[in-house]
DNA sequence: TGTTTGTTATAGTATGAGTATAACAAATAT
DNA sequence: ATATTTGTTATACTCATACTATAACAAACA
């Protein structure tokens, strides 16, 4: 399994899984239809409780990322909301581009790291 | 004063008024050499404890956005890091980009919203 | 039948957020 | 000089959340 928790972060441990989850989902490292292993054995494998993975889990099946089945697993299965997920990430921005505006970085320089991104989860 | 806080908001009171600040920045609603309302009336003003403020001028100081002086009170002062300010952004951005990625968001449309809320930052 | 699955319930500890009072030293205005 | 305002620190309390631990349940499967 391609997760690793970083147990000296000041970010919550499920709220690390998600993220992680999320990036592996971009990188095609899991792709739709794959499933993910269950709370079990995922909270075995990365030395955390059963009950924070699967809260991890229910957080990922309501914004869309997971579908849970009772025999299955959790399996990959992306709702594509364009609307609300450009809502969402233009508020994120916001608050993320107003520091890098105190900062003075300019637009050019963001778009170039947008790039650089796009470019490193297309390459896998 | 140009804080608003939303105290039904799941976002803790010190991180709103964080992001509020960071954004009145960027807006140049306040500038470099202005100074905050003291602990005590900001927290009048919006209607939250002193500490609570204290601890945000406190982190937004830390991160080079303010010095604190004991009788000027609170004066904005950018520490202009750009290195280090634009490795955050990138760490911050990787996982916006997976969620995404995630749901089909082109690079195209991330460019289009950066440069409206560049736009919207420097039409004020 | 026995095992694995998600799911729920309960309970405990630990940490952080937020508030409340209070006090201090330094700077300022009167 | 005196009183006020400043950031700062200390203490203490409530409350919510994170995380862990045991346990049990029904559904699905081999």
């Amino acid at each position: 399994m391609f997760v690793e928790i970083d147990f000296n972060s000041d970010e919550a441990l499920y709220i690390q899984l998600i993220n992680q989850i999320i990036i592996g989902i971009a990188n095609s490292e899991i792709n739709e239809g794959d499933n993910l292993p269950s709370v079990r054995d995922m909270a075995e494998d990365i030395g955390i409780n059963m009950h924070t993975v699967n809260k991890a889990y229910g957080i990922l099946k309501q914004e869309g990322y997971l579908k849970l089945d009772r025999r299955k697993g959790a399996v990959i299965a992306i709702d594509t909301d364009k609307i609300k997920a450009k809502e969402e990430l233009y508020l994120a921005l916001k608050v993320l581009l107003a520091k890098a505006i105190c900062r003075n970085i300019h637009a050019e320089e963001v778009h170039q790291i947008i790039d650089q991104i796009f470019y490193e989860f297309e390459r896998r």
